[in-house]
DNA sequence: AAAGCTTAGTTAACACTGTTAACAATTTCA
DNA sequence: TGAAATTGTTAACAGTGTTAACTAAGCTTT
């Protein structure tokens, strides 16, 4: 009642998800106090998929993000010890990503906490909604990056 | 095809956001590129939503950030003179946040780049669809926010 | 009315993110 | 071979999110 936040004006979808996006993230690291890593637990997971063949061009495709962060990242990763950057024997340019033992350990904890703040995100919606969230997120996306190459 | 985005591995929906939201803003810049403002558009919106009557304070709420942030908005947007702060009679601690004539006259181009965004975003999608997106977002919000409360 | 708490706003600092430019090393290709 | 493209790196800059310390004003309690 009292909440300024009653209907003055309609906040717009892209501000919504902004907010969303950092209470998720919040959310993560509140269940991975005790680990060393602070962030980049989805690049953690996409290298681990990747089976020590991907390489850092990769990893900016999948993030959606630029090759200067996935340097930054890859820094990261691996001065906790998460990430080796092994030598491409084909191509003296690339790196393969490959997980360390210690990221084999923890990864486990970290899905599960990825699991968990998804699941409390979602919480109360039914499977039929959430389809169709994923399904909408992803033509939102495909919208917008088609406006921008413009 | 060769599309190495083709799943290996679940994007979480708090990424997917990000990005989103990311993309929203940078396709609203680009509308109004004739403009000097280049951010706080939302909160220029409520501000004159506000009719001269909402302080700092209430502007921290309505966009969940910061007072800290509100000062580096409010410094922004009157550096390039489309709010002042009015000092309120009632309470020296106070300001009042008024838009200018400035603001009332680009005012209506922000407003269209903001529809004009949006409706590029939900390209394709049903009214339906679009109701479910905004109250799917809300209950992740809710879920996310008393998450962490604790 | 003085002492102490609360509220509104400000300043400074720090880490992280997004983006651009310049560059080295390597590979590709004409 | 020489030019162009690819992969990764470094440096720099502006912007964001967050915390701590602070001023000024108002409220509360005695």
């Amino acid at each position: 009642m009292g909440n300024k936040k009653e209907n003055i004006i309609k906040e717009p979808v892209g501000r919504m998800m902004g907010n969303i996006s950092r209470m998720f993230l919040a959310s993560l690291h509140s269940y991975l106090t005790e680990l060393d890593i602070k962030r980049a637990y989805f690049a953690l997971l996409v290298i681990e998929a990747g089976k020590g063949r991907l390489i850092q061009q990769d990893l900016a495709e999948i993030l959606s993000c630029d090759k200067v962060q996935v340097v930054r990242i890859i820094n990261y990763l691996s001065s906790l010890g998460y990430v080796k950057r092994g030598k491409s024997p084909a191509d003296g340019r690339k790196y393969n990503l490959q997980i360390t033992e210690k990221a084999i350990k923890h990864l486990p904890d970290i899905k599960k906490a990825m699991k968990d703040t998804t699941d409390r995100a979602l919480e109360g919606l039914s499977e039929r909604r959430i389809d169709e969230l994923y399904t909408t997120l992803r033509i939102i996306e495909k919208n917008l990056r088609s406006s921008s190459i413009n």
